[in-house]
DNA sequence: AGCACGCCGACT
DNA sequence: GTCGGCGTGCTC
């Protein structure tokens, strides 16, 4: 008899998620492996379930059968199943939603149940009078308008209410009945009909046909040669379903189903390209990187070669590094995943991989298609994907055998999910490189101070590209020629023969804006920046101006009576937006009417304070009037498709000047951008958050680094009220080891990471009173469980209201655990399931 | 999560 | 005496 492990996938109580053993009934021996998805009967329902392991025996005396294998190949390697297992223990997870968050969505059925009156209840006709609870009565007047309902759709009639207990309740007392649903996989491949000319078909089969148009088709079908999509052939061909069948049966044609894989790179052209020549620098870090890509089994005795921290300055040749890790991966018959932050995902990016390895390279991320997402998942199981790139979820995608993992933009914070599992996807890809061997390469222009630590300490290899590198000389001719530019900044290169060419980060010059208040210039531009501004534009060069924040102002408040309007569900200010003319609340979406008097006091003196992108823009109008201005942020940009629109209007010159919110940082190379101007550097410095500065130092270098790309060099301008703080004076001079020894110092005294772990411990309830409470509870067990550890009480910050006190109409408690193991610790603590452990968190907001 | 089982108070 | 409230524990 062949025993499973099976991890179900459904919650259970707290604590560790438990697996079940079970026999294969006879039909499925040997067809059943680890990563297997199977459905078991568990207590009284069905359920859906992964087979964690092949145990000889099980553990119990009893085992039930496996009801059915759902998809007859594993969906995960063992390797994945070691990965969900590490990160439900780190996260503080259950096993089952690390599990079910690895996979595409649609690959395992919903599961769920289905309510609906019992035909004979008792005394539910109004106006009854049993005691029905207030929720129960609504329940049963939702089910009697609406018929037999699953959970998921009372969740959305009821949101945010605890609308199960009252379920319960009526379950027990019979005036409902529940019914569990297990419904099948969602997902399915796309099965496309053909239509092939039979060999030897004999047209006189035509005869009684008059139309042209069959012979029209068979003419089609004969020059294509094989078997051709029907919907190809109508509409090539005008012709139709009838006209096919038809011929089908005069036995001229017949029809096949094939399955055809969605691709989301499908119809785009990539020009394939070669390794470029390697600058001196990239050659040094190459020749670190190649060893190490050799073979698994050399590094075994010295692991921290496997792991690369590249920190290269912006436009100093990293992706050529990537690409070239990749290239060798590939060569040795690995295969590789790219980790990209959840917005550079730009088709520039895309496009350097695919046209460097036709064919081999696809894209996952949550924002394409289920059926897309499905396809790529199944192509890369099948073997047929070689590079994935994503944000980080693409992490997971199934590829074996796995020879390197890219992470690029380490710092950015979008690795880190904010909701349960809440994992963060370096330590993650990390922990899938131990369990397969692959070798990580961290990349980034400002690393975050846990990978600089780790370098030092030497856990990973650092490497360094400290010089910028434009291009070579065949290409800056070509641009010279393009641009007619004569002079440029560029230094040739004196110790290489690759012939490339370097240049110097753009300067920046800081501008204190209260010393240009005092100078009496009361725009949002300082002086300096309309210089550079107007000559810019003068020349014909194009300029972008950062503002870390959308909308026409920031807030809108009385001048009467100092009034400010809030969010009512979010109890944050409202953001003016003039396109609209209404009041937005940035964390919730909810927009309502500009007041024309202030609902306090009547005043009519209320209206927008503080500046938005889109008013930026504005101002940027009144003051270049004859300039082309574009603007790009989450307002101008919903969909994919307006980003690249946006990218490609302004780097094809259709626009002078760019303004916008982080989006503009990312990774985008835009030669003819000599400008940069950052309205505001201060927006995030004073955020109650220890890792402010270390965001803000990060976010300007990144937005600088937009600045002088191509020939005519280029110069940033960074408006801010506080010149003096470190973190602005780091971005002055492009001085990251002077940033990141300063702020490690901060880090040390201060007791934060990485020189300590952090937990944090959110609660939300929509009852302000019943959040408090539960967070003191917490609290206390917390409290109580350092003392019987013997650690210091003061390393439990809380709780307290979070900075961002209500959101979405959840009043929000946190505490924040100081602790060397935070896991093992809060493993000890029977935590509620509806507490949000965040361990590491990237933000305390 | 769902569903048994089992123990206490108010009714036919 | 039973029905139905709710707390505890189990699901291979």
């Amino acid at each position: 008899m062949e025993f499973v492990r099976v991890v179900v996938l459904t919650p259970l109580g707290p604590g560790p998620t438990p697996a079940f053993d079970y026999h294969l009934p006879e039909p499925l021996e040997g067809r059943v492996e680890v990563g297997s998805l199977v459905q078991v009967p568990f207590g009284s329902r069905s359920l859906y379930g992964v087979v964690v392991e092949r145990p000889p025996a099980p553990a119990v005396e009893e085992t039930r059968p496996v009801s059915a294998l759902v998809d007859p190949r594993p969906v995960f390697l063992p390797a994945q199943i070691g990965l969900a297992r590490w990160i439900a223990e780190q996260t503080l997870s259950p096993l089952h939603e690390c599990l079910l968050m690895m996979l595409p969505p649609g690959v395992v059925g919903l599961t769920d149940t289905r309510l609906e009156l019992a035909p004979d209840a008792p005394c539910t006709l109004p106006p009854a009078t049993c005691d029905l609870r207030p929720l129960e009565r609504h329940l049963v007047d939702l089910l009697r308008r609406r018929g037999p309902l699953t959970g998921a759709q009372i969740d959305q009639a009821f949101p945010r209410s605890d609308w199960r207990a009252a379920a319960d309740r009526l379950v027990r007392r019979k005036i409902l009945i529940r019914t569990p649903v297990l419904a099948p996989p969602r997902a399915r491949p796309l099965q496309v009909t053909t239509v092939r000319l039979l060999p030897g078909a004999d047209e006189d089969a035509l005869k009684g046909l008059r139309a042209p148009i069959y012979r029209a088709v068979l003419e089609f079908l004969r020059a294509e040669g094989g078997p051709v999509d029907v919907s190809w052939v109508y509409a090539q061909t005008g012709c139709t379903r009838q006209h096919l069948n038809q011929l089908y049966r005069r036995g001229l044609v017949v029809f096949d189903l094939e399955e055809r894989w969605r691709d989301p790179l499908e119809g785009r052209v990539f020009l394939p390209t070669e390794p470029l020549p390697l600058t001196p620098d990239q050659q040094a870090a190459w020749d670190e990187i190649r060893p190490a890509l050799a073979g698994s089994e050399a590094r075994s005795e010295a692991e921290c070669r496997a792991t690369f921290l590249l920190y290269g300055v912006t436009g100093s040749g990293k992706t050529e590094l990537y690409l070239r890790a990749v290239g060798e991966t590939l060569a040795r018959g690995r295969k590789a995943i790219v980790l990209v932050p959840e917005i550079s995902l730009t088709p520039q990016t895309v496009a350097r991989f695919a046209a460097r390895f036709p064919g081999r390279v696809t894209v996952l991320h949550s924002r394409m298609r289920e059926g897309e997402r499905y396809d790529v998942w199944r192509r890369a199981r099948a073997g047929l994907v070689d590079v994935v790139i994503g944000p980080r979820s693409a992490l997971f995608a199934p590829l074996d055998p796995l020879g390197l993992i890219i992470v690029d933009e380490e710092h950015d914070p979008s690795y880190k999910q904010a909701s349960r599992p809440a994992y963060h996807a370096r330590e993650a890809a990390l922990e899938l490189a131990r369990r397969t061997g692959a070798v990580v390469i961290l990349g980034s222009a400002t690393p975050s101070l846990e990978s600089y630590l780790r370098a030092g300490r030497g856990e990973f290899r650092l490497l360094v590209l400290g010089r910028r590198i434009l291009g070579h000389h065949q290409r800056l001719s070509d641009l010279q020629a393009v641009y007619g530019v004569s002079q440029t900044r560029y230094r040739p290169l004196a110790d290489g023969p690759s012939g490339a060419r370097y240049l110097d980060l753009p300067p920046v010059q800081v501008v204190d804006m209260r010393a240009e208040l005092r100078a009496g210039n009361r725009s949002i531009f300082s002086r300096a920046l309309q210089r550079s501004v107007d000559e810019a534009l003068a020349r014909g060069e194009q300029v972008i101006l950062f503002l870390n924040r959308r909308g026409t102002a920031t807030h809108t408040f009385c001048r009467a009576c100092g009034y400010v309007a809030r969010c009512p569900r979010c109890d944050v200010p409202l953001t003016f937006h003039s396109d609209g003319g209404q009041l937005v609340c940035h964390h919730c979406g909810r927009r309502e009417p500009m007041p024309e008097e202030c609902p306090r006091c009547g005043s009519s003196a209320i209206r927008p304070f503080g500046l938005g992108t889109a008013g930026l823009e504005e101002a940027v109008r009144e003051r270049w009037p004859g300039a082309r201005v574009l603007r790009w942020d989450r307002d101008t940009a919903r969909t994919a498709q307006a980003h690249w629109n946006i990218l490609q209007v302004f780097s094809d010159g259709g626009a002078d000047i760019l303004v916008g919110t982080q989006m503009i940082a990312k990774g985008l190379d835009l030669p003819l951008v000599t400008v940069v101007g950052v309205i505001s550097a201060d927006t995030a410095l004073h955020l109650p958050d220890f890792r402010a500065a270390e965001r803000t130092f990060q976010l300007l270098e990144q937005v600088a680094g937009r600045a002088g790309r191509g020939l005519m060099g280029g110069r940033v301008v960074l408006q801010t009220y506080h010149p003096d703080h470190y973190a602005i004076t780091a971005v002055e001079h492009h001085d990251y080891l002077g940033f990141v020894q300063r702020e490690l110092e901060f880090r040390r005294e201060a007791g934060y990471p990485p020189y300590v772990r952090l937990a944090r411990l959110l609660y939300r309830h929509t009852d302000a009173r019943r959040a408090e409470v539960a967070a003191r509870d917490l609290g206390e067990r917390l409290r109580e469980a350092l003392r019987r550890s013997g650690l210091p009480v003061t390393d439990l910050i809380g709780p307290v209201p979070c900075f961002f006190a209500r959101l979405r109409g959840y009043y929000r408690w946190q505490m924040v655990l100081r602790h060397p193991d935070p896991p093992s610790f809060l493993r000890s603590i029977p935590i509620p399931r509806d507490w949000l452990v965040d361990v590491d968190p990237v933000e305390l907001l």
